[in-house]
DNA sequence: TCTGATATAATTGTCCTGCAATTGACAATG
DNA sequence: CATTGTCAATTGCAGGACAATTATATCAGA
């Protein structure tokens, strides 16, 4: 009975990276709000000082620019960046599908299972948001599959990213043909065939043609 | 005929980082030091405030660790991790090394192979160090080849943890057996056969079984 | 009207001082 | 020995101040 996992104890710096992060990632910030540290101080009601910590680290994540001494502002993504995203998501998805079946274990094959299961079941239902999630978590859990901290952290930054973007141009980013690929994904990392789950994850995320 | 881009105009905050970067790459600052910010701020001439920043902008790439209230100090790394970064940097490099084939012009085809030939003259005088340096260069010239600014940031990030270790451990790494793999490398990228570059770039990497 | 210089405002960059919160080590206590 | 209390060190955070730089508005002149 760990009650310390409910209490809050993380600095007042990243908890203020978060809430922002979130508006991003959400679409409540779109991309070329400019954002000021004194009004967001005030906002939050915290020191500038903190505030400009969170916005420091959400630099490095990509999400908000800065220019020296004009302001920062939330990224603007154009087709490049979006490829990139997409290149790189795929790849570091197509590793964490190998590792996945590399080490698969009764349990993790079950909660997979589990997980593409009921991703089937909302995809019958029909709700657009919530297949989106479903196939969200379904990516990420193979990605923790993967037991790879830094793979996980880097395809974390990518996901951010990937979804401020989506967020903001409201691009109901289709979960990708929700059937057979995930299925032979599903499938292959559950199997232990190492090589089939890489190959049918990057074929899972490359569903990218109709953007070039 | 830019001069800008030699003069130095960067904020404290992010020069203070590169030093201390630096240092920890180049083995100045071992893992596990402490790092306290009112020291450092004395050391370097600046106010705590921009240490501050600096250090939590290292804090995210993975250089530096802070337990709240307790300090902060150089990361230590563990085998995982270490296994982490060389997985991880295999599938980075193997993706840059896909797409420089994919991508490969004239120009880049020639810079590749001087600096091959650079690398190979200076195997046959024997210093390790520079040995090593070209190395580095040359992997670095294919990410550079990939075109993909997220790709290279990824790679750093992997890289500048992989040579802090490195340092600290005063394993001299190896150059990676600088004949064949690398040859074989150099020359599938040249040839635009991006499925033979990967398959190389990966083997080349994975020198690391004797570290297992 | 357009252009260009110039003043003005807005914003970040950096420093400072101060204090609260938390940790870690060590002594005191039972 | 385990627990508790004390104290120093350090970070967490606030707020103020001013410099540096950039953005914006203004206005004179062609």
């Amino acid at each position: 009975m760990n009650k310390s996992a409910k209490i809050s104890k993380r600095s007042l710096e990243s908890q203020a990276a978060d809430l922002m992060r979130e508006d991003i990632v959400n679409g409540n910030l779109t991309p070329g709000t400019r954002l000021v540290e004194t009004t967001l101080a005030k906002e939050y009601g915290l020191s500038r000082g903190t505030i400009r910590i969170a916005l420091h680290q959400l630099g490095t994540e990509g999400l908000v620019t800065q220019v020296p001494y004009a302001g920062w502002s939330v990224t603007e993504l154009n087709d490049q960046d979006l490829w990139e995203l997409y290149t790189l998501r795929a790849t570091l998805e197509g590793m964490a599908a190998r590792l996945a079946a590399e080490r698969i274990c009764e349990e993790g094959a079950d909660r997979l299972r589990e997980a593409y299961q009921q991703l089937l079941a909302l995809c019958k239902l029909g709700d657009l948001k919530a297949i989106t999630r479903a196939d969200l978590d379904l990516h990420k859990l193979i990605i923790e599959l993967s037991s790879h901290s830094r793979l996980a952290s880097q395809y974390q930054l990518v996901e951010n990213q990937f979804l401020a973007y989506i967020a903001a141009a409201n691009r109901d980013f289709e979960p990708e043909s929700v059937g057979l690929s995930h299925a032979a994904l599903v499938e292959a990392i559950c199997a232990g065939e190492s090589d089939r789950a890489e190959t049918e994850a990057i074929r899972n995320i490359t569903g990218f043609e109709e953007l070039r």
